[in-house]
DNA sequence: GTCTATACAAAGATAGAC
DNA sequence: GTCTATCTTTGTATAGAC
């Protein structure tokens, strides 16, 4: 792999394990080998590799609801179940949490550049999952109660907070139960599946 | 106020915008007027300083949880309505956040003497909700459908997230949302409330 | 593209005067 | 208890050689 790809790599790790602030090019350095004057000719300046993160982060949680749009996953099942793959990925961990939710704890620590990043991957999920309840419902797939956004909201944002909760805890069963939670109260699983 | 409680105070609100790396001494001693030595002489280590601010929240976010301990609030409505008060209060902010959700983003990068006070927390916490769901349940105030355990890790999870996600997008709406979803699908709504 | 060397500021922490 | 002064290390960043 290319060193600028490496380099985002590692800082990934890095943030999703300290946060912006917990890390410096050094640790960077360390992890890849490379010495850390090297890093500055990829990004001039730390904000600019945080930026790079979130984006590559943004994209690859994307794929899925990129296939689903384009219609290549006909099932609201399927689709549902696709598109919440990597998160529950993290959650079978004892460590990993999605990068985005780490950041926004650190918010005004955050260099500006990366403040539209993070609010548009928390948009773009919000309204993507609103529109599957929503379409899902309407084909019959799904059965719930509340308004489809309330829906989409509740369970990214337990998905999120479930993840570092669950992390500190070191304590993969907790995260279990918030998916456990999910299903019971959705009804989903009166639905057929 | 005494010095010692006023550094606490300037910590906790640097930890919650920051994160526990986003802030320095510096920034304490120019919020409160204090030369940075001076600190010092209240904690002998930045690390001493960020396990006594998670103390103090913990304890402050006790308060309602040992009231109703003590028999206080007889009724369950009541009782969770006292106990939710302050995190719906962080909601209704744009800017406010559970300092342990902060720093449960920061693991890693935190000192070893503050992982058990912030587990400590989400534990006790969690303990506390499902024995408080569990005896509305049984008290006939409540009626859900998942185990108590289960309901009780959602309901603390989407709210933890919920709170984090708000705030980067500036937006309480979005937290109205999550307690509103989280209230359709407890069917709490349809027990007299 | 990567290395070495270096500048510069900030962070964490200590010592000693008042 | 607070101040000034100082030390040390680390972090961000730049310059110039290879």
């Amino acid at each position: 792999m290319d060193t600028q790809s490496r380099i985002i790599e590692a800082a990934e790790s890095l943030i999703q394990e300290r946060g912006f602030n917990g890390f410096s090019f050094q640790d960077i350095a360390d992890r890849i080998g490379i010495k850390k004057g090297s890093l500055y000719y990829h990004f001039p300046a730390k904000a600019d590799l945080g930026r790079a993160v979130v984006e590559r982060y943004r994209q690859r949680m994307r794929a899925a609801s990129d296939l689903i749009a384009a219609g290549e996953v006909p099932d609201y099942w399927d689709a549902l179940e696709l598109y919440l793959k990597p998160m529950l990925a993290f959650g079978r961990t004892p460590d990993d949490a999605c990068v985005c939710i780490v950041l926004a704890g650190e918010v005004l620590g955050l260099p500006e550049e990366m403040h539209a990043e993070i609010a548009a991957f928390f948009d773009e999920h919000q309204v993507w999952l609103t529109s599957l309840l929503e379409g899902g419902r309407q084909a019959g797939a799904f059965r719930f109660a509340a308004a489809a956004d309330q829906m989409a909201t509740l369970i990214f944002s337990a998905m999120e907070g479930g993840l570092l909760i669950k992390r500190i805890k070191g304590d993969t069963a907790y995260f279990d139960r918030v998916v456990a939670g999910l299903l019971a109260l959705l009804g989903l699983g009166a639905s057929g599946r």
